[in-house]
DNA sequence: TCTCCTTTCGTCACCTTGTGTCAGTCACCG
DNA sequence: CGGTGACTGACACAAGGTGACGAAAGGAGA
């Protein structure tokens, strides 16, 4: 399709743009104040100035507002190049993902930050954020098999584990109060080195 | 509390439990044949012959119906010793999933592999499944930081790892067509075994 | 500038999930 | 046998989400 990235773009699509990002500082202030659940479609599109209609014509569900990069992140890693074997699937995934924290941090600061808190604090909004990695973990998996001559549940477990690393990073990163944006990249690299080593199968028992 | 395990129980308890488990079984047919999104919670109550309101006694969401034994795991979960270091801590739970799956097999057995079908199908019900596990992760984690001085993110990482195992063997198990209920444990087995080579620091590399 | 097409938006109507409430029923216990 | 507490059905209601239709506004060409 026709993929002006970075340009100047249409009156119409810019003006999507802002609406769009209105739209979620809007929601993210009225979430702090007044809690997620107690929030209700209305009182967002209200204080934004559109209608409850509208609104879902920008955000499938509630959730979705707090899912900033996620769409981002999804065709990032269905574009990937994912070598022909595990261990280079394994780290094709880690370097998007690497690439994609990074684009956070530099594209939206601590309008990241804030939805990330948030995320890790509403089980409902994890929970949607889980149905999308899940939903192209099963495509991953058919892509490594695909490639990478081996059997489904190694290539399922690849994919989890490695989801599980960044997930747990930004879950721990997003729950302490004095970590900045800049300590997250670190917290990703530490998850990795560390899933390593706890899965040691020389530390581990041997069955 | 008052713990009669096993004992004829109540006349009460006992409908209760019939009626909840004809639920089940009827859900599970209605979501079969006609889909779980278009099969309405009314359809349910009314193939069951109860009122809508009491469906919502029994379950709590639509999505509840196929989470059968998770609350008996989640429990099983919370009560578990688990030592004092993160070995010992993967290890207790490791071994509680294999328990859960056996009894599940034992108590449940078709029922059990229909639900796990129809959630591994049902984004919907996995991101319900995933809201639970989330709960119990982040309470693990601090029970693992209570006994096992360590960190955050290495606690948080022995909970995630040890789940993604257990899930993507329940996930590649419940879309072989072929696999029969037998063969659950030993997928679980594999996927234990498989993860801690898939991550040994030895073959990945080292940065 | 005028016209035509496309996208977007607001309004209205509707369905489904989930909760609160109230009154009636029934097993159990004294 | 009467009281208590749990379970149930019926009703009302809030909130999320979708479909349809007409109006308004942007964009392209004459």
């Amino acid at each position: 399709m026709n993929e002006n990235r970075n340009a100047p773009a249409d009156l119409r699509t810019r003006r999507r743009n802002e609406t769009s990002r209105e739209v979620i500082e809007t929601a993210l202030e009225l979430f702090r104040t007044t809690g997620f659940a107690r929030t209700t479609v209305d009182d967002i599109a209200r204080a934004v100035g559109i209608s409850e209609r509208t609104f879902f014509r920008y955000f499938r569900t509630k959730e979705d507002v707090l899912l900033v990069g996620a769409e981002d992140f999804d065709r990032a890693v269905e574009a990937a190049d994912l070598g022909d074997s595990l261990s280079t699937g394994l780290r094709a995934i880690e370097l998007i993902s690497t690439e994609h924290l990074e684009r956070m941090i530099r594209d939206h600061g601590d309008l990241f930050a804030q939805t990330q808190r948030l995320i890790a604090a509403e089980p409902a909004v994890s929970a949607a954020l889980f149905a999308r990695q899940h939903a192209t973990s099963v495509s991953l998996r058919r892509r490594l098999l695909a490639s990478a001559d081996t059997d489904e549940l190694a290539a399922q477990l690849v994919v989890e584990l490695a989801y599980a690393a960044l997930r747990s990073a930004i879950e721990v990163w997003s729950r302490d109060p004095s970590a900045t944006l800049a300590d997250l990249p670190a917290t990703y690299r530490r998850a990795r080195e560390q899933s390593r080593v706890l899965l040691d199968p020389v530390a581990g028992a041997p069955s």
